[in-house]
This record gives C-alpha cells, structure tokens and sequence, in this order.
DNA sequence: AAACAGATTTAGACAAGACTAAAATATTTT
DNA sequence: AAAATATTTTAGTCTTGTCTAAATCTGTTT
C-alpha cells in the first residue's frame, strides 16, 4: 500500500509533467504547498523505489511504474468528481475537493461499479479525460480560449478545476463541456474576451481564458 | 481537524463502552490491533485534548465532546454502509470494510446528500441504528438469539458486522434484519440452535447467536 | 572569467503514532 | 497476607513526512 503522500507527489509530478514538460523541484513544492526541502527528500524516497527517475539539478520524470500508479488516482479522482455530481447532485465547484480526499480511499470493486453507474464515462465534468483501467488515456488537440481569433465558432472541450470562483462563472453562464459559442471580439492590452452563447454575450478576463480550452466546431 | 487515529480511538472506546461498559486498555489495545504501550499514549493525549477522562488503571471514560464525534463518525459509517448497499449494489459483508475508509473522509455536505438520497434512514445494512447528525442515537431493547428459549416467534434487529463470513451465511440463508423467524430448538452443550424462515429450517452455531440480535415478533 | 541570483540539496529538528522491553501497579491465588 | 499473575505504564526507539537554516550548485550577467 503507498501512503497518501507518495500518491500525491506522484499525481502532482504528472501534472506538473504535463502542463509544464520539466518538473523541478520548486514546482512541485508550489504545487503541493510544502517546502522545497520536503520535496528533495520525498524524491529521493520515490526514486528509490523506482517510481521516477532524478537527475540532481535538472528535475524529475514518472517511471512507466510511477506514471501508472498516477493515471489511476486520476482515474479515481474523476470517476468520483462525476460520480457526485450525477448521483448525488454536487455542483461542479465543489467535486474537486470533495475528490482530492476520495480518491486515495477508494478500492477497485468501488471503483468498477461506480465506472458501471456511469456508464464507462470518457470526460469528467470539467471535460478532463478519465485514465482507463490499463493506464492509458486519451489525449486530444485543442486550443486555450485566449489563441482563438474572433469570428469563430468553437465547442467548449475542458475547464482547468483549480478554482472554484471562475467554476462558479462559468456555470452561471452556462459555460460547460461541449457548449458551442462564438469568440466575438478580443479587447487589446490584455482585456477581457467576448463570447456569446446562447443568444447572449458574455465577458471573459484574458487570464481565466488561459484555463478554457476549446476546439473549432465542425461546421 | 482530528486525525484519522484519534477517530478510530474514539469509535473503538464508544464501541467497548457500549458492549463491555469498562474499556480498559487492553481492550482497546485488541481492538484496535495496537500495543498496549500505544493505547496508553493516545490515551493521554486524548485526555489532555478532554475528549475522554481516565483514571489510571482504571479505564477511559468519553466526555460529552468526545462522544459527540464518537457519535458522527459511527454516523458516517453507518450511512455509507447503507449508501453502498442501495446506491452501488455493494453485498452486506463487504460493506463494512469500504465504510473503515470512507468515514474519515466524509464531508458534512456529502453526508446530508447521501442522507437524503437514503431518505433519512433509521438503520444500517446490518440494522445498527444510525446517529442522527445531533449525536443522539435511539436505543433497542433486543436479545441476543442465543438467549431466547424454544418455540418463540422473533423478528431479526441487527446482526454484528464484525464478520463477513457469517454475514455470507446469513445472507444465503435469507437471514436479514425484519425476517421474522422461530427458533425451534437449542441443542444442549454448547450445541448449534435451529431456526425455521421462510419454511426450512437451519442451524446456527452458539457462538454465531451471540451476535445475531431479536426481538419477540408481536403475534 | 568572476560574481551573483536563484534553485536545489544537506543537515538537523520536530510531531504523530507506532513498537519493544522493562518497571510499576492491581488482582487473584494459595 | 504473601506470592504469583495479569494489566498498565514508563522509557527509549523507529518511521514517515514535514520544517528551517545553511551550504552548494547552475546559469546568467557583467
């Protein structure tokens, strides 16, 4: 059994891996809100047991063991993040921090009858995709809403759940996974982004577009 | 924010409590499969943060706030062993287990939903009476199975958890909590008591009917 | 090429919660 | 009531994961 900190370091190295391709030492204490000191240590613990991989100096990367012991927290934590909201009717907001405690409990039977419930889901509710069981998961080309040009048609793909204030926006204009709107105009020096969608138009802050990613839609 | 240990503390001294009156640290100790040496330090602790009173070798005593959260988290537990069995089809021996690790993690948010999504129920799988969120609980007056006399007509209350493979066989034999059924016979020295439901008739072992508790079926 | 800033690692300490072995206290037996 | 036995507590250690402060390394700037 790994400890609940090893598998947050491992989530947490993914991420960082992911979003940001080098994963230094001071991201992931950044990320993990502990000190950089902590994190050289627990690296050294995870390197011995060959779940990654550390060059001093130059940061870290998941062994093929590591990184599937993070694709299957990831799984858990979104199959729980749309199991709450579909069966027991969490607003969105709230399912990421509900699940960042869920995740580390949950056994596979649990696991599998939940991933039943849903139907063998594909996408969470913020549109992230759900590792499968065999640690793969399917990555896909989209675009951050602030590269979009103006006058164009786009289907929402994914929003980042690292805050629960712009979730709350969002939800509100009912600006969800798979809603198609119209990138309208983009203000100069870093001003908002206008979209409109159902028939309405809606301002969104550069900086919030950055965590909307978004795809052309086919038509 | 307590930790995961002092909970288990806390349940298991409500536990003793309930079922022995005196929890002196050996008790505990066997419970909680931990040293004697381990209860008597969190023991102390938990004295210090006035969660329980203790005498020394006297045995330990909850405080009102002790048994407060005592009482929540047997409340989380006992929701989410209902919770499996109706929402994910989860078999009554497995249950328990799941539960150890859920209640730690359940949030006062969640545990209204699921409350509601049961329909505000009374009982768990096994018929232990559930805490209400005030940290009341109601009390039963029922009998263990092996104390009743022959040819009497009971109704099932409760069947301890404690063992998932007499849960097995209790389940295979359709015996659940509100089965009414007659005990026809004890055999003598320690020999098994034979029950009759739903027409046939089975043999349950001595020590099986300490933990299977009735009461007299009112007709 | 040296100096500096920033990132990383080392060294040493601490808290929680467990352990073993030994000492102290209760309880039971004779 | 003393001796034997069982229970509980003390003393000291270990592991995990964190911290701060100080030392070291890297890369960039001058």
């Amino acid at each position: 059994m790994l400890s609940q900190s090893i598998e947050d370091y491992l989530k947490a190295i993914y991420e960082v891996e992911s979003s940001e391709g080098k994963v230094s030492t001071s991201a992931l204490s950044e990320k993990l809100n502990v000190s950089p000191a902590s994190v050289t240590s627990m690296v050294k613990k995870l390197s011995e047991r060959k779940l990654i991989t550390h060059r001093r100096y130059q940061g870290v990367k998941l062994t093929p063991a590591g990184r599937k012991i993070a694709l299957e927290i990831i799984r858990h934590h979104r199959l729980i993040e749309l199991y709450l909201k579909e069966a027991l009717g969490v607003p969105w907001d709230k399912v990421h921090q509900e699940a960042e405690k869920w995740e580390h409990v949950l056994s596979e039977d649990i696991e599998d009858r939940i991933d039943e419930f849903l139907g063998y889901p594909v996408t969470d509710p913020h549109g992230s995709p759900i590792p499968r069981r065999d640690g793969t998961m399917i990555m896909r080309q989209c675009d951050a809403l602030v590269d979009v040009e103006p006058e164009t048609l786009v289907k929402v793909v994914e929003v980042s759940d690292h805050d629960p204030e712009l979730l709350r926006y969002l939800g509100g204009i009912g600006l969800y996974p798979d809603t198609e709107m119209t990138v309208v105009s983009k203000q100069p020096f870093k001003g908002p982004i206008t979209v409109k969608l159902t028939g309405k138009e809606y301002s969104i802050g550069r900086n919030a577009a950055k965590y909307i990613l978004v795809e052309k839609a086919n038509n």
